[in-house]
DNA sequence: TGCATCGGATACAGTGCCGTATCGATCCCC
DNA sequence: GGGGATCGATACGGCACTGTATCCGATGCA
């Protein structure tokens, strides 16, 4: 047995795929019928186990859940970098490649057709249980702050090629822009009624109003 | 018995009652624990009442939620139409003044402090069941449009005493004002992480990039 | 006041999920 | 290749909730 509880948290690599089956199943389900109403069972089944392997890997579907949060927010994390890094200097010069670029910068955080829209989902499972616990509300409040800065930092980078300024606090365009990417998202998944706008003129709209040059 | 299934929806009144005392309860129930995790019988509880109750008047939770959806709907399109028509003309004068007035009559329509904050917990339980629920979606759809477009309408006339209108497409328009409020309320029940911005600067921050001279 | 209907309470059988305790296979290291 | 630790499967008792069928008191009408 090992001295630490705490010590390195190198688990067998056999107990990390078990795991990690474990967390896909887990996006799974609750994207499909909620975080609440999946139940432990179904989770395990979807993965391929029996509740004796979830319970020697998680104390409870809440543990579950957090440690699914950290891992997509570690990966999203991980594509915003990518998307910055990716950018091409050459089409930022005009308008429509800068506001392209945004918009993919924007979407690295928010994948829509990669990941399946389902994350948005889960987005919304998220907030819903950080507004009832506590425990999850701190967890919901880092990883959110922490995607925002980081955003803030991209979108500054990439202005700054072109001269470019947020007209306004710097925090409330983001908010906003990450607001008009998630309800765009959200409204794509539902039936449409009447003049639907899509996420990406709605997007445009607000990039024009809130980019200055510097 | 009467002839039609489909007569006069005239329930009694005591029956009115006991319907009343179960969306009550639902109300909350749900927006403590969530409309998946809330039983029947503990929002039979918290009325007063023994699943014999529900199960008279209900068919299953589902139809319980809609119909609470409904009348909350019914609700705040009521408390919209008042907000629009007390607004003082005399107010909208001032700039202060005209961004208050705005942001009443938004208000009015997510209330925040009179019906407690737990209605954007509701919304957000119902957005979630209709990404699950077609039939669910089919509603809550309806319901958003007709709101936005009344609200459309509410917030040109007040712009017209003043001769200003919207430098954007309405719809953008509205829904980004609601989606910053939306947003700003969730984020004032959760704990604040760095530099919180509040739902009133932001909407003003808003409404300023919004408006423009008719 | 008596009677018919309505509306909610009670009783019951059934189900799915929970968490634990224990067992057995597999893996790893010497 | 054996022995010990690890890890997931199996088995068990229990509980909370579901939906229905039935009962009984309240209510309203003649």
């Amino acid at each position: 047995m090992p001295d630490e509880a705490t010590a390195v948290p190198g688990r067998s690599p056999r107990r990390e795929r078990t795991r990690a089956r474990l967390l896909d199943a887990a996006f799974e389900v609750f994207a499909q019928v909620g975080v609440q109403a999946a139940s432990i069972e179904a989770v395990c089944e979807a993965a391929g186990f029996t509740r004796g392997a979830f319970y020697s890997n998680f104390a409870s579907k809440e543990e579950l859940f957090l440690a699914l949060t950290e891992r997509e927010a570690r990966s999203h994390l991980g594509a915003l970098e990518r998307a910055v890094t990716t950018v091409d200097p050459a089409a930022l010069q005009t308008p429509e490649g800068f506001r392209a670029s945004v918009r993919e910068v924007i979407a690295s955080v928010l994948p829509d057709q990669a990941a399946k829209s389902s994350w948005c989902v889960m987005e919304l499972e998220f907030e819903l249980l950080a507004l009832r616990d506590p425990q999850v509300a701190q967890r919901y409040v880092d990883q959110q702050h922490q995607l925002r800065e980081e955003m803030i930092a991209a979108l500054n980078r990439v202005m700054d090629v072109l001269g470019l300024r947020f007209a306004i606090d710097e925090h409330v365009a983001i908010d906003l822009l990450l607001g008009a990417h998630e309800a765009g998202q959200r409204a794509a998944m539902l039936p449409a009624a009447g003049a639907r706008r899509d996420a990406a003129s709605m997007l445009e709209v607000l990039v024009d109003l809130i980019v200055a040059p510097a």
